[in-house]
DNA sequence: CTGTATCCGGTCTGATACTG
DNA sequence: CAGTATCAGACCGGATACAG
């Protein structure tokens, strides 16, 4: 297991926020499970090609699940079966998910440019 | 210097995003400028009590610059005098990390105290 | 004052093997 | 199918020294 040796600073609305959507996959995570692609094995497969491994994606759902942004209902039997549902919080996330996601669609080709230019101009 | 080895994938949205807001003291250097504390020694020292390195804060301010986040003004002289401005899509990033930051704000009661379950059911 | 180079330890995450 | 353990390599950022 993997434990923190630096406490971190929540002080900071940011950082709070960041600690909810800053992974990589957290943010897509939400959006599959609002868009009713809840069981991990599912969820995985919708991004594994974009290079996550299962690992993670059970990682960033247990800390969602832990922070109460994600639900987990259990179905027993063979094979099992899980499933995670968004919070009230978790939904709450939402709006917020589609400005970022909509913000950087928008500003890509621009920061990209941006990008190109200074390369360039150190070349 | 630091080289990355591994290409970034930019066609998502959120990816982007994060590029501008997801470093540690990116959405804050933004706020700073935005709110007037434009020169570099002024910004770390706005929060060099959080921990902040000088170095860090020039590199967040160089990608940003290389983005077209910001702008910047070179006053020749001695001592050498450098101002941050934030461009139009500089601009366009406030309402979106003011959002974030007041979100986080409000639900990080309830985040914590999911955390500080899932810690004693774990104990 | 501004910015760069180097080092280094903490963190993140992909890969793999494994348990239930 | 769901989840855990361990490893390794990439990334992030703090400290320091130094150059313009």
């Amino acid at each position: 297991m993997y434990e923190k040796k630096i406490p971190e600073n929540l002080d900071c609305g940011i950082s709070v926020c960041m600690k909810v959507m800053g992974g990589k996959w957290k943010a897509w995570i939400i959006e599959c499970i609002h868009d009713g692609i809840k069981r991990p094995s599912k969820i995985h497969r919708q991004m594994e090609t974009e290079g996550a491994s299962l690992r993670v994606i059970t990682m960033h759902l247990k800390e969602l699940e832990d922070l109460g942004v994600l639900y987990k209902k259990i179905y027993p039997g063979t094979p099992l079966r899980v499933e995670y549902y968004l919070t009230e919080v978790g939904m709450s996330t939402l709006p917020l998910i589609k400005a970022m996601s909509q913000w950087g669609r928008e500003k890509r080709a621009y920061l990209l440019q941006g990008e190109r230019n200074a390369y360039l101009a150190t070349n």
